[in-house]
DNA sequence: CACATCCATGTAGCGATGCTACATCGTCAG
DNA sequence: CTGACGATGTAGCATCGCTACATGGATGTG
């Protein structure tokens, strides 16, 4: 039973195809396939068997592979171990993040993070209509994401979940329009105003739905965004209303005031993803402590300035 | 970081010099040295530092030869459940016994694991006088040691500790002896009498100790022999008397009985000793559940008929 | 004190192993 | 039916880990 073959199956479970797992360790399709047909001898069993075009695994593959994924938490641990012992967060860490939060937060995070030698935080954002955030943990050491609260899509999958922040989502309006001098607003002033809303799907849905059954009608949706300075514009201008994050959105103009929306639960999660295997390199493990410290930072700071 | 490189420098921490782990391994010194240098050069810190002929393990070498204890324990623990998967327990096991229980139990428990399909014990025995019990843990899966109760002189080493009996010593003594007719002796009645003893160190003598200290006088070990069969011809030849092993001495011959020993405790420990990363394997489990179960029945027919 | 011995390590060379490049075969979509 | 895709086979090549042999330092002995 080789390690590296174990690893092989170990993606391939996660990832569900030859190819997909050659370009992610940078090898040939065919070169995996050998490995795996040598695994496949040595285990005494069939693995995996054809469907259609791809392969799937049996279930004996499945259970093999689990015990894969153990061997590679060991053996993370082993790493993170010997960094510790050295005291010397080693390699790279990458890192995805949606805009928002990779705005707000993320330049404090490296910052703090510039002053460990030999740490290389390698961050990316993406375009959160794609999100199927715990999948990306494949490719990335950490994920950012965010979701409702209560609600954690990710939770099965064996992935390590980090609450970073619960952050209340403010209601956006221009600072000339009639319910800007509120100190708060509930559903049934909002039902009758234009909302700016997000793509299909994402999670902010659920709440705008929230507030038409508090509200007894539908609200109207004039456009749909996911980018948030671009419904901030959008907001000042004057189109409507909107959904904004109190803490993560950075410095607002003076044209755009927040105001809390009472009655309605209206936050989002905002939690780090990471693979167990991962989640036990001292070099992650220090990203993900800069991260929920930063975090609390913004709770604490931003709770002041939006109460 | 290899796994095999890091399993090489775990079987350095246990042996302790590169020739050893060469022999055991089956490769050259030489081999097993640049493996090593490897490793060090990938780990980035020195492992190793010379002492006189030989090498130690630097405080960082025996850190890192922990964790690759870990990944061992996860790696054979995938093994074990792929094993338990098939259901089949695949291998071969190796055991070690000293000569009184692997006369008296081991043929049962190979007789019932030859029901085992592709089970395969291979059993020896060994001269306990050389008993260093743990090392021998390196070489054997299972090594099957006896001991004083609460003296467990291995138990800081990490290994896992199966305890399979406590068995009576009780005396033996020659049919025609003073004493035959008593249901059970005490240290005074002892003192007086001419001893068998076992060769220095072994841990017998601690209760001859105890029988010294309650009878008030030395005793006189008259002669010193491991061999169980040889005492218990010199007893019946009326050379003295001796402990002998309540369970584990097979069918005694007429001419020999047993009292128990009253006021002074007297039993051994017997228990089999198992590295952590090999007890994990399905193979070997089920051997060690064997030992335990016709540990057992020894146990409880034993006390009936030593009762 | 020289010598034999033991142990680790360095060097050259060989064989196994794992990879790439390319070809093939089955499956699905237009 | 044809083109694309995904898995898998084959040949060849590079790398890696091993052996055989030589070297050098430390130890204990005649």
């Amino acid at each position: 039973m080789d390690v590296r073959r174990l690893d092989l199956l170990r993606e391939l479970a996660e990832r569900g195809s030859v190819t997909a797992v050659a370009e992610a360790t940078g090898r040939t399709p065919s070169a995996v396939s050998q490995q795996l047909k040598v695994l496949e001898r040595e285990a005494g069993a069939p693995l995996t068997e054809r469907s259609g075009r791809g392969i799937v695994l049996t279930s004996a593959g499945q259970a093999l592979a689990r015990s894969a994924a153990d061997v590679a938490i060991a053996l993370a641990r082993a790493d993170a171990v010997w960094d510790e012992f050295r005291n010397d967060p080693s390699g790279e860490v990458t890192l995805l993040t949606f805009p928002t939060i990779g705005a707000t937060m993320l330049p404090a995070v490296l910052t703090e993070l510039q002053q460990v030698p030999g740490l290389v935080v390698r961050a990316t954002d993406f375009d959160p209509e794609l999100a199927e955030f715990a999948e990306l943990t494949a490719d990335y050491d950490i994920v950012l994401a965010h979701t409702m609260p209560g609600v954690l899509p990710w939770g099965g999958r064996g992935l390590r979940v980090v609450p970073l922040l619960t952050e209340p989502l403010d209601i956006g309006l221009p600072a000339t329009h009639r319910l800007a001098g509120r100190s708060h607003l509930t559903a049934s002033d909002l039902v009758e105003e234009t909302w700016l809303g997000v793509p299909p799907g994402f999670p902010f849905e659920r709440i705008l739905h929230a507030i038409e059954q508090q509200g007894g009608r539908r609200v109207e949706i004039a456009q749909r965004f996911s980018d948030m300075r671009i419904v901030e514009a959008f907001i000042q201008a004057g189109f409507g209303v909107a959904f904004v994050p109190r803490y993560t959105s950075g410095s607002l103009p003076p044209e755009l005031v927040l105001k809390p929306l009472r009655g309605v639960p209206s936050a989002r999660q905002i939690v780090a993803l990471v693979r167990p295997d991962v989640a036990e390199r001292l070099a992650v493990r220090t990203v993900l402590d800069v991260l929920v410290a930063k975090a609390a930072e913004l709770g604490a700071g931003g709770a002041g300035t939006g109460a």
